[in-house]
DNA sequence: CATAAAATACCTACAAATGGGTATATACTT
DNA sequence: AAGTATATACCCATTTGTAGGTATTTTATG
């Protein structure tokens, strides 16, 4: 019998590539794509399905939306995240949620195709995973600390540089839009600042990313 | 004579996933894969290539600088950006460098082998872009320098790096603050952008100022 | 001179950000 | 056990920014 494996992916050329490429390394797949969320939902909650691969980004939603959706349905298959970002808070939150393995894109095949096949492998410590890169953390610890700024308040601040809105932020780090506004307020108090353009130069003047 | 395909990006499973994909639905393609920059390099210096698919964020790197040096030893190549980002400025750097094609991940296998294999299209305006409109582009590659910003818009735009708010502007430049936010207006309008962050972001990038 | 570009300024409306407050739960430290 | 920090989330009100429109004046350029 084949393993019934569901992907989905809103990046149809990693879609596409991902299933050949099983298809050719792996075992005995059969194997359903969707590259948008919708479809994919209607699918899963009617269909049989051992293994789910999904994306965290899908068309703008929220990936773990869809995978807490897919568990209800399907709460023994094996969920696998293939995701470009490795955020701390990200790999928290999946291993909370129960999936199986969280793996970066730059996953060999065969690592991939092992991971859907054997059950008794662990996840979360991939090699590849450990490149995690938290740009603040690392730095010059003195000039910062002054200020002594939380990793949550660090993300949000590299959030805001990149030009996200509070309401995209709070999306991106699946915490309400109130909680975003809030570590706002408290980065501004600290800082001594009243506005997002002081607090880009002040990211800037200390070096904040490199 | 089979196309000589070069194609880097550090996503493994994309990489090797697109390799298999254009194998299957493209034509006679000869393809040589790398995932870091590095051997990237070393290769397409001493061999030849017809078409050079590559990503934006190679091992952390900028893929710009990439593509530059490709086209040193390639000038006559096709450039094939494969990217999830649509980021405005990044679409016109590329213009501006010469790049053939900037794609999204998401594109259509058979939309990209028409781009690889055809040689009278203009790729700014395939059908996938539009979802991020973009109107230099569409205008040719020539206007891409359209974006020229007044000096009076390049002076607000360094009172906003600097902090100041439309009222301090206003003060600071002895005119109204109405002016002012027109001018702010403008100026979103031709960097297709929605927040004075992105704009700080949009400075830095292009080295407006520093 | 005529025309285009730039700079000026206002109106309306809505979205986003800021700053004050309060509140709960958790985690860590002393 | 008590205190501190952190993360979460909401209330309220105000300020600031964004986006559409229109319109006048100044400046530059062919």
């Amino acid at each position: 019998m084949p393993t019934k494996i569901l992907i989905c992916d809103d990046h149809l050329l990693f879609l596409n590539g991902l299933a050949e490429v099983l298809h050719k390394f792996g075992s005995d797949y059969a194997i359903t794509l969707f590259s948008d969320s919708k479809s994919c939902y209607t699918y899963f909650a009617s269909a049989e399905v051992d293994v789910f691969i999904c994306d965290l980004n899908i068309d703008e939603r929220d990936g773990f939306e869809l995978i807490k959706q897919f568990k209800k349905f399907h709460p023994k298959a094996k969920v696998i995240i293939l995701s470009a970002y490795f955020e701390e808070f990200l790999v928290q939150k999946a291993a909370r949620m129960g999936v199986y393995a969280f793996l970066p894109k730059e996953t060999p095949v065969d690592e991939l195709v092992a991971v859907i096949d054997q059950n008794s492998v662990t996840l979360f410590n991939a090699p590849s995973i450990k490149k995690s890169t938290t740009p603040f953390v690392e730095k010059d610890g003195d000039q910062l600390k002054k200020f002594s700024l939380s990793a949550q308040e660090k993300q949000i601040i590299r959030l805001i540089i990149e030009g996200k809105t509070s309401k995209e932020i709070a999306n991106a780090l699946f915490i309400s839009k109130s909680t975003v506004d809030t570590h706002r307020k408290n980065i501004n108090k600290k800082l001594e600042i009243s506005n997002s353009s002081s607090l880009i130069k002040f990211a800037h003047e200390n070096n904040l990313f490199s």
